[in-house]
DNA sequence: CTAGGGTTAG
């Protein structure tokens, strides 16, 4: 009797997508694949005729088996159909070998559940299940991290009694690993009588992949020192091993092992490669990979990859030149390296052709490649693109949200990118890291505190990245009790410190104006960069020690660190504050002649600062007139807040004159560098632009101070009457102005702007920002306790000398941190000896 | 007919 198989057979829908990162379901197939799907549709069409059952069956089987090896899409269609024209009972051995055959294909394809439900399907028409199905449908488990199912089965192993079935155990502990339980694998492993070199090499290549690449080397040594020999495959675990820890000189330990069989295996070279590569052996890497006779697609995607890490855009393109010259097709991994090539260099027209590529080649089907286009868009400021993209996408996981989020955050609309995050149905680190950092962008220091907080709440867990973010808030906030929390916060849950985090508590330290806890951040940085330089120079130049920053400025350029265009802004503006003239003069003629930096607009602006403060009107002026740029406004500012101090009338009207001509400054040129910042993750570059364009009137802010009450940050803007305590702070700010009145206090009425009667003048003096912080510190904390506020733009010359008066008369030690600098008062007294 | 390997977006 002709008893039908057992139907239906699982139907591929166009959801289903591979679990891993196998074969790609493509539609059209390489070279090989097409030629075996002809194979392919001649079986078929031989197995459809009418003819002998035997002879049937066989052509079946063979069908069956080639299909399962192809395994795409297409083939794993040929060969359902096949097995539904098999006419035997469903439960004899060639059926078994059938679906045997089926389920091989589907899980080598990555369909995981399709290999499951064939294998219930199996269980349930009453087949047995031989040694052969497991090690089958486990390792399509393995490749969709199917747990549950992998525990299930292992139960179904053991009540057939093939628990002790080596290729079953190798496969069990290779599933539960690749699940990220590693230790339930290891439970597999140490209750088995016979390992084989594939038993450790499973674990191994496991421990390396899921992150524990010291575990993976350690079982290595254990393995040799059992007696077992490592194969290539066990080799390339243990040598990606040390890839990912960058360690050379381990990676070399292990080398050792390769004996005999040298370098003919293209897997084992092209793992070398990339761990020379990771290790910084880039000439060893270089040789190796010359000397490359087959030079793989793989290995071709390897060194792209390096390259567009390493912003070598140039030398990626070259790469990927040579490998089409070799007649390779790129895949889906190639295109996310040219595509995030393209984005990096913001070459719109190369990354429109490298879309292109992916839409003709099918290749949109990948989450990945979809996001990476993503990225490309809006890191060429096609935003708009990017979303069309984002809009089109069949599947999107919680990398494509943040990519999408991320453009946005990076074209400036964090308004947009804060409405997506409100609508995610998952967010992950890198979502609240993006929005924290977005609100740093944006200045919004205490939203992005509040936002950490809440983030805290949602019980994920802050990396150095987010601390990054928290750590340049705080410094811009100035409040040092939230700087200092933050501090011990990265102590206590042990994030990692990298030298972009300590360079950034440098910063928060000394913006904070606790110059002490910077330098004692800075001193246990090893290998400092010219960024950690920078910003120990710069905690200098906001205490207005100028001597000082010019000795670490000397000690760095001892060291062998080669300055750069950031740098010496920190120093001239150091040499500014400290009134160094000489000193910064000499430093601003060595950029060109001793490092061989051409003087920007930023440095002449220095300069004309330190010539304007030093009262040396005339030589700021002649320094404008022999600018190779036109003056912007930032350099005609500094000049005109210097006749302003030096009360200068005539030049002031001059300089007024002259900034009037110009051209009303675009934004755009600011949001375009906060955003060169923002791609390179230097938070507070970003923020510092934005508050430069704040102060530069590109968004008009007013004066404003703020003061840190128990962890509250209060914030007072001149003559704002909103906050709750204000008819007691108008009440101490009158009793301030009496008693410093009666030491001689008369205000200078020349720091208001306005053409307003004297009576008024003194009015709106008094509800200078600074005073009222000031005042309400006063009523706030108890006799004794330090003082510290924080101002947006720079201190009035009012604004001094009554704090000066006031830290006197009321015995209080009092900091003022303003746009660029710290004002220490203590008893009529200022750090700044009356120069800023 | 069976298990283990190299590149992979924010």
């Amino acid at each position: 009797m002709a008893a039908t198989s057992f139907s239906p057979l699982p139907t591929l829908t166009t959801q289903s997508q591979p679990k891993h990162n196998t074969k790609h379901p493509s539609r059209t197939g390489s070279f090989r694949q097409r030629k075996n799907m002809k194979e392919v549709k001649q079986l078929h069409a031989q197995v459809t005729k009418k003819g002998l059952s035997n002879r049937r069956t066989s052509g079946i089987t063979k069908l069956i088996s080639l299909c399962a090896e192809i395994a795409t899409p297409e083939s794993l269609e040929y060969a359902k159909k096949a097995y539904e024209l098999f006419e035997g009972d469903a439960s004899n051995r060639v059926s078994l070998h059938m679906l045997n055959s089926l389920i091989r294909g589907y899980s080598a394809a990555g369909f995981c559940d399709e290999a499951i439900l064939l294998y219930a399907q199996m269980v349930e028409r009453g087949v047995n299940p031989d040694h052969y199905t497991f090690p089958f449908v486990l390792s399509g488990c393995t490749k969709g991290a199917a747990f549950l199912e992998g525990i299930q089965l292992h139960g179904s192993v053991v009540k057939l009694g093939l628990e002790g079935d080596l290729f079953i155990q190798n496969s069990l502990i290779h599933l539960y690993a690749e699940c990220g339980e590693i230790d339930f694998g290891k439970k597999v492993f140490d209750k088995m009588s016979e390992r084989n070199v594939v038993s450790w090499t499973s674990l191994i290549c496991s421990c390396t992949r899921r992150d524990r690449p010291e575990e993976a080397v350690s079982l290595f040594f254990e393995m040799v020192e059992a007696g077992i020999k490592p194969n290539s495959v066990t080799l390339v675990c243990a040598i990606s091993a040390c890839a990912k820890l960058r360690d050379l000189d381990l990676g070399k330990r292990i080398c050792a092992y390769i004996g005999q069989q040298g370098l003919n295996n293209t897997v084992l070279v092209n793992a070398l490669i990339h761990m020379y590569m990771k290790c910084g052996a880039t000439d060893r890497a270089k040789s190796l990979f010359d000397e490359c006779i087959d030079k793989n697609l793989v290995l071709y995607n390897m060194i792209l990859s390096n390259y567009v890490h390493q912003g070598m855009e140039r030398e990626a393109l070259a790469i990927l030149v040579e490998m089409l010259q070799q007649g390779l097709q790129p895949d889906r991994v190639t295109m996310l390296s040219a595509l995030s090539a393209s984005g990096q260099s913001g070459d719109f027209a190369f990354g429109r052709q490298c879309h292109c590529y992916v839409m003709r080649n099918g290749l949109e089907g990948w989450e990945s490649v979809s996001n990476a286009i993503i990225d490309m868009y809006a890191n060429c400021g096609k935003q708009d693109l990017a979303s069309r993209v984002f809009d089109r996408m069949s599947t999107k996981s919680v990398v494509s949200w943040n990519s999408l989020i991320i453009g946005f955050v990076r074209n400036g609309d964090v308004d947009s990118a804060w409405g997506l995050f409100n609508q995610m149905p998952e967010t992950d680190l890198v979502t609240w890291n993006t929005m924290i950092g977005a609100l740093v962008q944006e200045s919004l220091f205490e939203d992005a505190i509040e936002l950490f907080r809440v983030m805290q709440s949602e019980g994920i867990k802050a990396d150095e990245v987010t601390m990054l973010s928290v750590a340049s808030a705080c410094g811009y906030l100035g409040a040092l009790d939230l700087a200092k929390w933050t501090y011990s916060y990265i102590e206590k849950f042990g994030i990692p410190r990298d030298l972009k985090l300590d360079t950034a508590l440098v910063d928060m330290f000394a913006r904070c104006g606790d110059t002490k806890s910077a330098m004692l951040v800075f001193n246990k940085i090893q290998n400092r960069d010219v960024s950690a330089w920078t910003s120990a120079i710069g905690a200098m130049a906001m205490e207005g020690n100028g001597i000082r920053a010019l000795k670490i400025f000397n000690e760095m350029t001892n060291q062998g660190v080669k300055p750069d265009a950031v740098v010496f802004v920190a120093v001239l503006t150091a040499c500014s504050h400290g009134g160094l003239v000489e000193q910064g003069m000499q430093i601003f003629r060595s950029m060109k002649e001793s490092y061989g930096i051409t003087p920007q607009i930023i440095h002449y602006g220095c300069m004309v600062d330190l010539f304007g403060r030093a009262g040396l009107l005339s030589d700021a002026l002649d320094l404008i007139n022999g600018m190779p740029m036109e003056p912007n406004k930032v350099v005609w500012g500094a000049l005109l807040a210097a006749c302003r101090t030096q009360k200068d009338t005539q030049m002031a009207t001059y300089v007024a004159e002259r900034m009037n001509e110009l051209a009303q400054e675009r934004s755009g040129t600011h949001v375009l560098l906060s955003n060169i910042y923002a791609s390179a993750g230097k938070w507070t570059d970003v923020a510092r632009v934005r508050l430069q364009m704040k102060e530069k009137g590109l968004l008009k802010v007013p004066g404003s101070s703020s003061i840190e009450i128990d962890g509250v940050i209060h914030e007072f803007t001149s003559s704002d009457e909103s906050h709750p305590e204000m008819t007691h702070i108008s009440q101490m700010v009158r009793e301030m102005s009496c008693r410093i009145g009666d030491s001689g206090y008369v205000p200078d009425l020349t720091n208001v702007l306005l053409d307003v009667d004297d009576e008024e003048k003194e009015f709106l003096l008094s509800r200078h920002s600074e005073k009222l912080a000031t005042a309400f510190g006063l009523i706030s904390t108890s006799p004794g306790t330090p003082i510290r506020v924080v101002k947006n733009l720079r201190m009035c010359s009012d604004c001094h000398s009554v704090v000066k008066l006031v830290s006197k008369t009321y015995g209080r030690e009092i900091v003022v941190r303003d746009n660029n600098r710290f004002h220490f008062f203590r008893q009529g007294f200022c750090s700044c000896n009356d120069f800023w």
